[in-house]
DNA sequence: CATGAATGAGGTTTCATTCAT
DNA sequence: AATGAATGAAACCTCATTCAT
């Protein structure tokens, strides 16, 4: 067999569309938006990098002009839609005369709200599967969204408990345990119903004897 | 990183239940085992057939005979290895004159030991991490793992509220919120100091108010 | 767009030809010998797996079996068929009653001889190509061929000089320069006319002057 | 590695000879220079056209103004650095009246000492390493280096014999030998000992008898 | 004139799966 | 029953080249 040479002739399309137009800055994230569909629908290895291109709508060439691989990418695209995935906390607990039991019920609501959200309840997924292959990751998502869960959470017991409406608890698994148990039900794809049954849950487990005593 | 084929998961046909070999089952058993290490250690896409064949010092060929594909042999790791898994009730909830509280915190202590073994953790790392892959998987681990502890989370609290310990709950969230806590704790790794809290957690929100005022 | 699944469907062509027959130990062998032909009409960057596996009448991934990347093959492509490439020296230079002249002539056209061989005057230039990628191979290049020259001229040389045909020399530059000059012959792909030209130039700068004019 | 294509030899037209631009001939000067650095750093098929563009501080896309195509790119720069790589003759043989021994050694130590110049020992390794890919490259160097060679060495040759100093040869084989000899040198990177060792070798194989039995 | 952005077209390498022994 | 050999079918990544600005 002799040298081939690899002239391909491109059928000679008349000028119409430009095959691009100047987005500089739009890139990386439409990139990174289109990275999140392709890997929330097929997970890390199974998704590749034609789907995320055809995604966005460019060669795979081009992705590679903005992340060197892959493994980056995915990374990348975990931790750009991880932070701000709660957003802002929606109601300051504390400058409203909300009675704790509300508080407690909002702060459930509202979180479950925003975990439930395709977008982070697919990235939830996405860093659960991927656990083994980028562990950092799942530091990253802790942070972003486990801590905050947490604090905002401990703000909500906290202000209860000044107010004498909680009781004081013994170590702080509640505020460990329920961002983690919300992550959980978003994860499995639970339904709304559970946030009465959690309330309830934390109700009565929170709520001073004397308090309930006296309700009586 | 290489590519990785995903090929669809084919009906597992188990081979036709070949009833006597040289080593009658204990080939298929031995496969399954070094396959739950392997997939255990890399995640399904990252695992080569080939390491499940030196896992099991076997060629890739043998496996062949026993699995017609990948995600068959993946499939069938899951559903082996979870059955049986949790194992029977350690000491049946009913038949023993504990206290409600004492039952309650023999189930968490049981059942958190149980799902904290590596061959549990780590199946449930699986199963989770290929939820989007392999849906059916989850189903099975729900019924084998899941609804298990349901079974026996529920004896044990309606024996409490048969002895009037527990107060009577508004609709199934406890039963069903603290599997899904406890499996999501083996999940991401926790500690043994959890069953503390949750006990904690649970007691103080199933113990009726007259109970407990009595017992002050 | 939803997750493509590739289930390529064979055509079901009746079993007429085996694909493959087993030939363990040739493999390597044939490998190498097509990888020779193909690098040696493209150099290496040229040369794609695929055109040694055309020539090797054998698939890409058969290739992977016995050499694990691009530039291991192409090394030891040059590693095997330099070695040997020269062979026996084929007449042993001190046990014929030759005149030092003969043996001198001799020497040079057999070392061109071999040196011209298509097989050998490729293998030349492949080495000389890739001196930047793969200084290694010009060791091991020279230790074979070069060397093994020197030696043999060297003892030529010694052996005239012995019989007090030829004169002393001061350093060593014939017996290094006169293999390269081969060599380079080689390379640019020289006619055979140069034996004579070397063959005279030598002698008449190998020659006692006293020799020379008791010849007159 | 990743993958190298390579683009057949276009008929490398120099781009019409634009007349004026701001810095008139200097940029194609100017990537002349860089591409033989890049060149001469990873030959032709490992060195991008990024590295020739960083190398001469422009953009890719600047040097296709100038160059249609890599491989045009390649063989203007084998062409330009080696037209005047020799220079003019140092000192014209002919109008000295040194001996024809002094002109020979001044012959090998000036050819020597350019051909060892790293910017053109690395053309020659360049125009070697691409003989296959470039053969016409081949003649353009024959041409300006080994050509002009020749004729240097005919006339120091034809004047040594004119006064009776070198003997009749029979054939071209010194005259064509000679720079190959030195190019090989080159090519391999010799050390400075070889011209010493060159010299003896010429000198008692062209001196005539008669001159040297008169010298004893 | 110059360039940043984009891409078509591979090339190397991997691996699930099959086949002859 | 078991396996070494073989391969088809990608998947990642690269780079010469083009185009809009």
């Amino acid at each position: 067999m002799g040298p081939r040479r690899h002239t391909p002739l491109r059928s000679p399309q008349p000028p119409a569309e430009p095959r691009w137009r100047r987005r500089p800055e739009a890139r990386p994230a439409e990139i990174l938006r289109a990275a999140l569909i392709a890997f929330a629908r097929l997970g890390y290895a199974r998704t590749r990098l034609a789907d995320v291109a055809a995604e966005a709508a460019l060669s795979k060439a081009a992705i590679y002009r903005y992340f060197p691989t892959k493994a980056a990418l995915f990374a990348e695209t975990v931790r750009r839609h991880t932070r701000d995935a709660l957003g802002e906390e929606p109601i300051a607990a504390g400058f409203f005369p909300d009675t704790a039991e509300k508080q407690l019920e909002r702060f459930l609501r509202n979180s479950w709200a925003a975990l439930r959200r395709p977008e982070l309840s697919q990235l939830i997924r996405l860093v659960h599967a991927e656990l083994a292959a980028f562990p950092e990751l799942a530091g990253v998502f802790r942070e972003e969204v486990v801590y905050l869960l947490r604090e905002r959470l401990g703000r909500v017991i906290s202000a209860g408990q000044a107010r004498g409406v909680f009781r004081s608890l013994p170590g702080d698994y509640v505020v460990r345990a329920v961002p983690e148990l919300l992550v959980h039900h978003a994860l499995v794809g639970a339904d709304d119903s559970l946030v009465d049954g959690l309330h309830d849950l934390l109700l009565h487990g929170l709520l001073r004897r004397s308090t309930r005593r006296d309700a009586e």
